[in-house]
DNA sequence: GTGAAAGCGCTAACAC
DNA sequence: GTGTTAGCGCTTTCAC
């Protein structure tokens, strides 16, 4: 079977293959008549432009990568759905890559992006990403990078993120108003700029209340480790705290099964809120408090950042950079009984 | 900055472009020495091969598209997964399209896929999906399709499936095992061949076990009703179902949400079963007995019988069919406390 | 309003 | 082992 390409069209017509394409692209060069031909043989035949040709003439893919820890991680689906969403309306088609919070991964995957399989970047790091050399030497070669949740301190750019320390903050507020004296915070790593705020924000609101920081109560659970484990073992300490900020939302589950495995309730004896987008929060026993981010208006405005960006003949990023809030939802695993 | 192509590797070591390219791809045809140095420069250069060239000439994009109704779904989340894992393995990237239940969108994607954007798709077709000519017609196209989990029965090709009528089947006689008399099925769609299926094993649990199959218990729960009001009236049925089986992960919420506002108690008033791959299902209020389907093997083996096909000269696909089983995990929302 | 020519960066066929 | 030639399908001058 044939290939349907714009040279068939043009023998077919009796025209030049330069006057089929600009006929296609609707161009004012080109008279009416001629364009109504032209589309209608290529309905007829069913034509489809190949994209490949088209961008290695104009180096424009109308693609973007979208690089992410997980995607099993109600966050990052939902900031993929709003990606997408943007992507679809403005013809932009979306690659996803997963690293697995693997750096290594993260590394060969940027570098593939040089070879213009990608217009741009969208980029929340993993957990282990220190050196940010990957990412800047990619922007080096013209490809916009724009983070979204996680971001590089150190790397120019547009930067889509929540109101981390803030939310911090809150979390541990809202622990405090409803009891909790000795409040811990788990965290995924303390490469990641997310963690640090709202580990800061945690600091500042005991300081604010007048409660004593211990470093005991700051539990890192990363991938290697066996987060059950150390979160039991620090519900099993003498002094147990009577909270838990869950810094990302896959570490609830633990949480949870650790308290039920040591008989203590939530929220009598732990009180537990969490950042988490994930919908099962209500039906949840308890039902959790959550720090809920804009996951999907995240993707969005990330994308948009980015679209925008790729239609200017200068690529300019710093000034698209958002901060958007997350909010607090109460729920009963913060229930406080003596209130 | 100066693009750094094939031709400046070639001028810069006074060779030939085709040389550069064999030396590139390791071609026995050059020797160890001239490939050292292509090895070197191109490394000192930074030098990535431009995708779209290399595909315009081959033919070959090394990207599969994958259609799913959602990301926001555990499955489709872990199917990913398990795509992305094959896909990296073997050096394919993955363009992720998400129809959000829409058939004309799933038109739409599937007719730009003629370009040459992709080599292959892996697709889970929307609810609302009953002509399958699109799809036909991108095959006719010789670009493969392998369906994982939702597949049309009029496409002849590879089908990654689990065993819904068998599973049906199973999470009905689970619940009348645990005293269920008048069992529900929550469904999403009368087109998808998974809820036929499940709805037919339910059926024949029911027949096998002499209960009177009713059609008010049959509750079709599309994206564009409320499920949670519908549920709600199933409920406050004079004869309301003592069991249900969501036959989507989607539905848990409102039926605990439904039987909250009822106050009706699951398990004692209400068992509750639902196809799910939710890990949040053990912390449920009260934990949640599931179906659970092997999201992330199912994406594995889709990916994995569409490469193969690929690699071949002759792409063949309906031998590549394959039912996997789901597994049946009981927890809290089953429970006979009469037993 | 239309077309001829050139070339994006790469690779395959074929010569040497 | 290496080079020459041609061309993938499209767009972009520039000429007519």
């Amino acid at each position: 079977m044939e290939n349907i390409t714009i040279k068939v069209l043009a023998k077919r017509l009796n025209l030049s293959a330069t006057t089929i394409s600009k006929a296609l692209k609707n161009s004012y060069e080109i008279s009416e008549p001629t364009k109504q031909k032209v589309f209608q043989l290529a309905a007829e035949l069913n034509y489809t432009p190949n994209v490949y040709a088209g961008s290695l003439r104009t180096k424009k893919s109308l693609t973007v990568g979208v690089v992410i820890p997980e995607v099993t991680d109600n966050f990052f689906a939902e900031a993929i759905n709003g990606i997408e969403a943007v992507a679809q309306e403005k013809g932009y088609h979306v690659l996803v890559y997963l690293t697995h919070e693997n750096y290594e991964r993260e590394k060969a995957m940027l570098k593939e992006f040089k070879g213009g399989r990608v217009d741009g970047v969208l980029l929340s790091v993993t957990s282990e990403t220190k050196d940010s050399t990957h990412i800047k030497q990619l922007m080096d070669e013209n490809i916009p990078v724009v983070f979204f949740d996680r971001a590089c301190d150190d790397v120019t750019t547009a930067k889509i993120i929540t109101n981390d320390f803030e939310s911090g903050y809150n979390a541990t507020l809202h622990l405090i108003d409803n009891g909790c004296v000795q409040p811990a915070i788990l965290l995924v790593s303390q490469n990641l700029s997310i963690s640090n705020e709202r580990l800061e924000g945690y600091k500042q609101a005991l300081k604010v209340n007048h409660l004593k920081f211990k470093e005991s109560y700051v539990l890192m659970c990363d991938e290697r480790s066996n987060s059950f484990a150390a979160i039991k073992k620090l519900l099993q300490h003498k002094k147990r705290p009577d909270g838990i900020i869950c810094s990302v939302d896959k570490l609830t589950i633990p949480v949870y099964l650790a308290c039920k495995d040591l008989k203590l309730s939530i929220p009598a004896d732990v009180k537990v809120i969490s950042f988490s987008n994930n919908p099962s929060a209500v039906i949840l026993n308890p039902s959790l408090s959550a720090i809920v981010q804009p996951a999907y208006e995240m993707g969005k405005a990330a994308a948009t950042a980015l679209f925008k960006a790729l239609s200017k003949k200068k690529i300019e990023l710093t000034d698209e950079s958002q901060i958007i809030s997350s909010s607090l939802v109460q729920r009963d695993s913060t229930y406080n009984y003596n209130k």
